[in-house]
RNA sequence: GAGGGUGUAGCUCAGUUAGGCAGAGCAACGGAUUUUUAAUCCGUAGGUCGAGGGUUCGAUCCCCUCCGCCCUCACCA
């Protein structure tokens, strides 16, 4: 059955609605206020005669009248009908009305006897008929699946939830206003790519039938941003989204955003400059002091960021060198990780991050990574198997990496060619060498520092979110068939 | 991909100790109520117990398979 067939006193009413000459689904309904202003500025607005419009959250009938809650984006205010104010017709049309519907409503505000502040209403609209019964008022929905599925419920039902996508908006207006500040410019570059390149990760592929050719979806924007420093935009950003078909769990979904900047004649020190610098700013937009709750921990971002080295910390944390292969492929069985089929760098890594990232808790860079997992990075001049790299780790998420980009365009190549030779047969279908950006690099790009953030990651740790499917608005879901 | 958990009314959840007519609260429906605050009171209705199969006189309960979701792990620059 339909959901919309489903309902059978919900349509009732509606019949009724139009039997009394009411459009259900009414139009416009124009000078209204906001709902949080006529509690903000009461004083001024008592005894004045306000319009809203808004959702009915609670409908209490009592007879010849009734309490009734509206909702709009800003609040919630209580009106109250009245029989001898609305007339029998109107009345009887207001009886019509319960929860989930979309009125708009006009009338003196003032206080009930008990203090309340309410609309006595003296005129109103039906601007939408729900079919559907809104869930619970106490609990609402609490099924997270429902709550993916059903945003828009839980949106309306959850002032919580509607919170923390306000503050996502607020973070990434934060973000964009802040980068305008110091004069990077913001662009958009090819969601669909024929070489899904500055990423190892797995794409997912697609078809446009016009030119006949399969394009991937990018996993990563930064071959085409760093065309763009070659076409002389030296301060330039894209907050966008990238896809990766890979697995889903509470801090990965396959489409996620993130913010990729590039700053041309600085490096990744002036990029460790930058992120500290934002991160704190937008923790200081959310709290009072720069400290945040994050799960059971309180991150505190106006601290100094620490830094450590990736391989003094594996050291430390390991009890023997990155070098000592024997020792991490024994520690690596030690803690169950499988590694078979990794080169050394990557089982390197995978002890790296299990023993030294996943116990990082305040934000903490990780500087000056293998060369051999950072193919797009400039090594290091004093130690080439290191690159000028940093990653963030903040309540053991990666948070974000930057470079000092490589921009010599015979050393990119020859990375390319290493990296492809390194992949099995499975990843080589997905992977070519951009010759394009090759040649781009060859018009010289500026010496740059690379940075990017993860937005959803952000999101959480502003939010006090601890799964990433709590501050996407539709995560993806398998489909269900209902 | 592996292991564990879970799925019962529109929503939030009980329950079937050990197989024997399917439960509550809220929401809904009918009635009363002109200052309520999760309104209250009286009454009514509402179910493929995730899907399919098996065992059984009888299955929502036990067994098998499948599906969704959650958690842990694996995968993931």
């Amino acid at each position: 059955m339909s959901p919309i067939e489903s309902e059978d006193f919900r349509v009732a009413k509606l019949n009724e609605l139009k039997k009394a000459g009411v459009d259900p689904y009414g139009g416009r309904f124009p000078d209204t206020t906001k709902i949080s202003e006529l509690t903000d500025s009461f004083e001024k607005l008592e005894g004045a005669t306000v319009r809203v419009a808004g959702r009915i959250m609670n409908h209490r009938p009592m007879g010849k009248a009734s309490f009734t809650d509206i909702k709009d984006r800003s609040g919630s205010v209580q009106a109250f009908f009245q029989l001898k104010r609305l007339g029998e017709e109107k009345f009887h049309i207001h009886n019509q009305l319960e929860p989930g519907d979309i009125v708009g409503a006009e009338g003196e505000l003032t206080r009930t006897r008990t203090g309340e502040i309410t609309i006595f209403v003296e005129k109103f609209e039906v601007l939408s008929k729900a079919l559907l019964q809104p869930p619970e008022k106490w609990h609402g929905l609490k099924d997270a699946e429902l709550r993916y599925r059903r945003r828009y419920v839980d949106l309306f039902s959850s002032d919580e939830v509607m919170e923390c996508f306000r503050k996502r908006s607020q973070i990434i207006e934060n973000i964009r206003r802040y980068l305008a500040e110091r004069g990077f410019l913001e662009v958009e570059t090819p969601m669909m790519q024929s070489v899904a390149g500055g990423a190892a990760a797995r794409p997912f592929v697609t078809h446009h039938n016009a030119l006949d050719i399969d394009l991937f979806l990018r996993v990563a924007p930064e071959l085409y941003l760093k065309r763009l420093l070659v076409g002389g935009m030296e301060r330039v950003y894209e907050i966008n989204r990238n896809f990766r078909n890979e697995g889903i769990d509470r801090q990965h979904n396959p489409e996620f955003t993130s913010l990729e900047l590039y700053q041309a004649y600085g490096d990744y020190t002036d990029m460790m400059v930058l992120a500290e610098d934002i991160i704190r700013t937008l923790a200081l937009q959310v709290s009072d002091d720069g400290r945040l709750p994050f799960g059971e921990h309180t991150i505190d971002y106006a601290k100094p960021f620490k830094k450590i080295d990736y391989f003094e910390a594996f050291e430390e944390a390991n009890g023997f060198p990155a070098g000592d292969m024997a020792k991490v492929r024994d520690r690596a069985a030690e803690l169950e990780i499988d590694v078979s089929g990794l080169g050394q760098e990557l089982t390197v890594d995978r002890v790296f991050e299990r023993t030294v990232e996943d116990a990082l808790i305040q934000p903490t860079f990780i500087v000056d990574y293998p060369a051999a997992l950072s193919p797009l990075t400039k090594p290091a001049d004093a130690d080439p198997a290191k690159a000028e790299r940093w990653d963030l780790i903040i309540a053991g998420m990666e948070i974000g990496p930057a470079y000092t980009e490589l921009n010599d365009p015979r050393v990119q190549e020859k990375k390319f060619m290493q990296q492809l030779e390194g992949e099995d047969a499975a990843e080589q279908t997905f992977r070519s060498i951009d010759r394009d950006f090759l040649r781009a690099l060859s018009h010289g790009m500026p010496p740059a520092g690379g940075l990017g953030l993860g937005i959803d990651r952000l999101v959480m740790l502003m939010t006090n979110k601890t799964a990433i499917r709590e501050v996407i608005l539709f995560p993806l879901l398998r489909p269900s068939d209902d």
